[in-house]
DNA sequence: TTACGTATTAACCATCTGGTCAAATTGTAT
DNA sequence: ATACAATTTGACCAGATGGTTAATACGTAA
């Protein structure tokens, strides 16, 4: 509390005054960052876009999105991990994404669209579940994952940002390519 | 330390007489869970197997594996974001996998495989690194990010299981349909 | 100006935490 | 049995940390 009333430029007392203890600091910090984190994602996918727009957008939103905060994916899956009531938090936001804005079941939609593009042959069948989770795990691991990546490729800052770039260029083909018929 | 002793059912200065500090505690145990979450990683992308067989063992291998330690992930990444010296430690360990076993340099036989392959128009052509954080961001992710999936995909510990019992019996056919040419 | 609610602070407190040390216990070679 | 090193412990300490409170500063409507 100390550390942070310092970087506010506040008194201590003063995040007491607002937050009423650190506990309750975190979980507002916490939805802040992942609504952030999932607003445009359950935006994209609710849609009614074509099945490759919708993988390309969320490709392209994901990866400049989460270029300008880096650390949001890790410092996500860290307090999920290691605060369980986060969870249900989490389950709240999302819970209120899927209420407020025009998204209101954009699993269900995905649901079905997925079905329809495999019955016109358009591409292979897919669980709607595993489609999301593939999506998601290849656009934000390699930023949770970047002091990993960067050991085990031997990467120095420029040659992650190299990498980076190149992912940006490649994946949304890799995505489609897997979906192919 | 005290908690930490607690469980191991021994006095706290005991640590101290062992590990010297915490900081080292920590260290000697992020050392032990890395290594064995890239151990057989970097054996089996080493050898000699055709690639398509390598994807399916990675896969195989990452899934039972993880199932039953399922904390790792989680816990190497938070390690990862939140102490920066993880870093160097990683490194580290990486030089020492590389080093000892059979497995000189996974990341260059892994390369030469892939432009080989893609040569014989037996996959398409497919940057080494991004072929690597591809298949590991498929099979860990889920791990590391087990509380997001229940909260966004609505499952109980019940519905997380049959969706990685799922995930192990699509995944690889996912990814090498994204190799097909 | 006065009055009053909001915002902000300094000082303080209880507790927790990492770390130390001297003493005690255990193991073992002679 | 003795000597000696390795192991294990209880007691203690200094500093850090989350949290409280009473007092002060600030804005603003009457």
């Amino acid at each position: 509390m100390q550390e942070i009333a310092e970087e506010a430029g506040v008194n201590k007392a003063l995040l007491h005054y607002y937050f009423r203890n650190k506990s309750r600091l975190g979980e507002a910090v916490f939805r802040r960052v992942a609504t952030g984190m999932f607003a445009r994602l359950t935006a994209i996918l609710g849609g009614d876009a074509d099945i490759e727009i919708k993988v390309t957008q969320v490709v392209e939103t994901y990866l400049s999105q989460l270029s300008k905060v880096p650390y949001v994916p890790g410092y996500v899956l860290s307090e999920l991990n290691q605060h369980p009531e986060r969870s249900h938090q989490l389950l709240d936001i999302v819970r209120t994404l899927r209420s407020n804005p025009d998204t209101p079941d954009f699993l269900g939609a995905l649901s079905k669209q997925l079905t329809r593009a495999a019955r016109e042959g358009r591409i292979r069948p897919i669980a709607p579940d595993q489609f999301l989770v593939n999506l998601v795990s290849l656009c934000v691991f390699p930023f949770a994952a970047r002091p990993m990546i960067c050991a085990v490729l031997q990467l120095d800052d420029r040659g992650y940002e190299r990498f980076m770039k190149q992912r940006a260029a490649t994946l949304t083909q890799f995505f489609l390519d897997a979906l192919r018929p």
